[in-house]
DNA sequence: CGCCCACTTGACCACGATCAATACCGGTGG
DNA sequence: CCACCGGTATTGATCGTGGTCAAGTGGGCG
């Protein structure tokens, strides 16, 4: 089998989805370490980090390390959810497609997050490297199986999930209620209280403008203008469209909790 | 102590919040029934569902069975998270403020839902009943004891949360990208799709108007418009507005899913 | 160097919000 | 019984935020 074709970079309805797991292309070679997790980079905030060593060895022993190249589809809407994954470094997209186009993304899963699925069989939402992407693959039976054993494994599993839900529950608040200012303002914020980022009060902006509008309920052209206002308004700094820089975080802080000014 | 004042009718920002359970306030009094699992009518699909019928009966003994009337408050934002509940009937509803009066409801709890908190202390978000509701009310610390005995309630609390998760990720892409009349068919369907409903194709609204918007992100006047052009359109029969018939679910559907008409 | 794409900016438009008036419904009391 | 009242729902007129369409800019990569 050849090598995957460079994949397009256009991040819209258009792109062709390259299989990056499944039945019938294997693009991304699985990546071959000794000791996965005695390397992992994320091991101390993903779930594993519930662990004590010498259990995560067991562990270890199902783990697929793999890699995605940007823009690699790592599964889609419908397909059988054979697999649940934690990043390990980049970051994903997960999302959904309305018939006629429209997308909404519903998170950027980063490193540390774990990549459930519901009891249900197939993926509801899809999901695409927004960066290069390592993750750990584990099959869905035996990480069931680890469930079972480990109590302290399915506490945290417990605890991040219902994490989880509060933050899809604050984003609907953010979608359903504020205005495009307040929208990109929580996002900054948001990001902003990642761990992976660069230096105090700068941002990493991994994803597309389109990304980020996706993801706000908002357009690319909305996204840039809020951008450039926020510049003339002195409560950014932004110099590359990648890197933002926090110029004013209180105030961004009362924009994105809604007290209107 | 006496007995609770008649609670404003009013919904909108300036209620005066009655407490029903806490420190200082006690309105609505336990309920005290023998054999309080045994007569409930929300055991079949509820999280109970998963124990048997013995293990049901140490449930039954931590258990406050209690009731609110519509428009109590049963916890706000801020206020510690001392419980965990189960609705047994009526609904309620979960939303969170801006600090100018915006409002989103982030859902209805029905009977068989389960109210959790995340691991952090406090709630996110602030409850009140839409109409006369009953619960299952437990302390956090003996529903962990619980989750603790019997894995297979703490399965089926892993599974039900990752199905909320879901449906909260289903209702950003409502929030984020559909049209209003999208957003109202999506809704109408979501209540047909609930055990609770009178009979087929009918949908009762035991929330008003306001709260439709809230749970939407519309507003009244919005809603009530959709609703009209449904039927003039019709798609659904409105005699009085809290009972809807869904006369072409299949066009619905169609709406709903986002294939412009 | 030049192409491609993402981003930015501008002009205009439309969907749903806002403001306002009226209809409706249940409850209460004369 | 009807008049009145408070709260909710409906309908209409107008407005504004953010979407749409279009043109221009700039950076990365072959």
């Amino acid at each position: 089998m050849p090598p995957a074709p460079p994949q397009p970079k256009n991040a819209n309805s258009t792109v062709i989805p390259i299989r990056a797991f499944g039945t019938s292309a294997e693009p991304s070679a699985p990546l071959v370490v000794s000791d996965p997790c005695g390397s992992c980079h994320s091991r101390t905030y993903s779930l594993c980090a519930c662990l004590p060593p010498g259990r995560l060895e067991n562990l270890a022993q199902t783990v697929t390390r793999t890699r995605l190249r940007a823009h690699e589809t790592l599964f889609e809407r419908g397909e059988k959810a054979e697999f649940v994954y934690t990043v390990t470094s980049g970051a994903l997209k997960l999302y959904s497609l309305l018939p006629d186009g429209r997308r909404q993304i519903v998170g950027f899963p980063y490193p540390g997050d774990f990549l459930n699925v519901g009891p249900q069989e197939s993926h509801l939402f899809s999901c695409e490297a927004v960066t290069e992407t390592t993750l750990c693959r584990f099959t869905r039976s035996e990480y069931a199986a680890f469930l079972e054993n480990y109590r302290e494994l399915k506490q945290a599993l417990v605890e991040r999930t219902g994490d989880e839900l509060q933050l899809a529950q604050m984003q609907m608040t953010v979608l359903g209620r504020k205005t495009a200012s307040e929208r990109v303002a929580s996002f900054l914020l948001q990001l902003l209280n990642k761990r992976s980022q660069l230096s105090a009060n700068v941002v990493h902006l991994p994803m597309t403008r389109t990304d980020i509008a996706d993801y706000l309920g908002l357009t690319t052209e909305t996204v840039s203008r809020t951008f450039s206002q926020f510049r003339r308004d002195g409560l950014i700094n932004l110099t590359i469209s990648e890197r933002v820089g926090l110029t004013n975080v209180a105030a961004l802080s009362q924009l994105a909790a809604g007290l209107r000014s």
